[in-house]
DNA sequence: GTCTATATTTTGATAGAC
DNA sequence: GTCTATCAAAATATAGAC
């Protein structure tokens, strides 16, 4: 069986025998992320079907349930986001240019960026079936930003006095809050600039 | 008639004809804020009505529908927390003061910080029932704000080189991304901290 | 003001034919 | 792999008795 924990058939190849499935799950999952931008409760798997252009059935075929799908979701997501920011650069002041730019290309994908904004405040309820899941995200961002942070510090480009740890969480939280001005009225600010802004007050000579 | 645009009906006195009335709308506002706290959609009349020990009817007599129960909810929070942060005040330092002890404050009541951050989240999407409200609210505290900023330059008390704005924007952004990572871990941030560093890195001699 | 009963929709999910 | 048919549950809301 070729099944990851979330069910996802891997593909053979271009011609392989599974090329169909896979594009049709494809598919699905692009339709899904369009549907749970709105929230995962409010969002429903006839919506998505529709979308896609067939039935509720045929799509609970290739994911068992909603929360599958959800998770799904959120991994190809995951995977097609990473190493957008690398945070193993020589240059510590690196990643945080990265990360600029990545503030940058969401203002090109509203979608994505309502999906993270909503599903993260969504999960912050015990229950919700990505909650796990953004846990274990924040912790990993915050480890990796952390760890920038320090050899910032004995780079002597931080400012004195500042936490790396502390610099770390004020940053993603500062991203984060971004996106809700942003997705409320996209005129008010510009998610880059911002970002750019904070870091150049916090690092030596600007970023 | 005494009501209002979100049919609040008005109480007449300690012993007034309406006291049970308001008592009962109270119970069930209470109860509203606990469920909306997980989100709009995924919450149910059923729910709210059940912890209020009243049938669902009996809730739709005094607000007549599910939205119109979201709207007094949040007409009622901002009843409660306004005047907490006095913008106006002769110390234009104040303000940050106030925004950093209503950080704190906040972390006694995480049922009122997971509302705010749930539906802010949820409502970025044009058709949720308070989207209007939602971009109404940014758009004051991000003027009042904005103003105390354009003071704080006047004293000569900001660093060179902020726009009052984007300070602004960058301030709420703060404190709304802190809340989000917050309610996910509370051990792993204090609002109030990280929100007065972040001050005094803005503020010339700290607030 | 509160209840029971009910209408109406919508939802996530299953069974089984093709 | 996809469909039709169907189920069972849950949701919002209304009507009318008390």
């Amino acid at each position: 069986m070729t099944e990851t924990a979330t069910g996802v058939r891997k593909r053979r190849g271009p011609r392989g025998e599974y090329a169909k499935s896979s594009a049709t799950r494809e598919a699905i999952l692009d339709a899904a992320l369009e549907v749970f931008a709105s929230g995962y409760n409010s969002g429903s798997l006839r919506d998505i079907a529709n979308r896609v252009g067939m039935s509720e059935a045929g799509l609970l075929h290739h994911f068992k349930s909603k929360s599958i799908l959800l998770q799904a979701v959120l991994d190809l997501r995951d995977e097609r986001s990473r190493d957008l920011v690398d945070f193993d650069d020589e240059d510590a002041v690196e990643p945080l240019r990265g990360l600029v730019a990545l503030a940058r290309h969401n203002s090109s994908v509203p979608g994505v960026v309502e999906l993270y904004c909503t599903l993260s405040a969504e999960s912050t309820a015990p229950e919700h079936p990505a909650h796990a899941y953004f846990q274990r995200r924040y912790v990993s961002v915050r480890e990796s930003l952390t760890g920038t942070f320090e050899r910032l510090i004995a780079d002597g480009r931080l400012l004195p006095g500042i936490s790396p740890e502390r610099a770390a969480i004020a940053t993603i939280a500062l991203m984060d809050g971004l996106q809700v001005q942003w997705l409320l009225d996209r005129d008010v600010v510009d998610m880059g600039d911002a970002l750019k802004e904070f870091f150049d007050g916090l690092i030596v000579g600007g970023i």
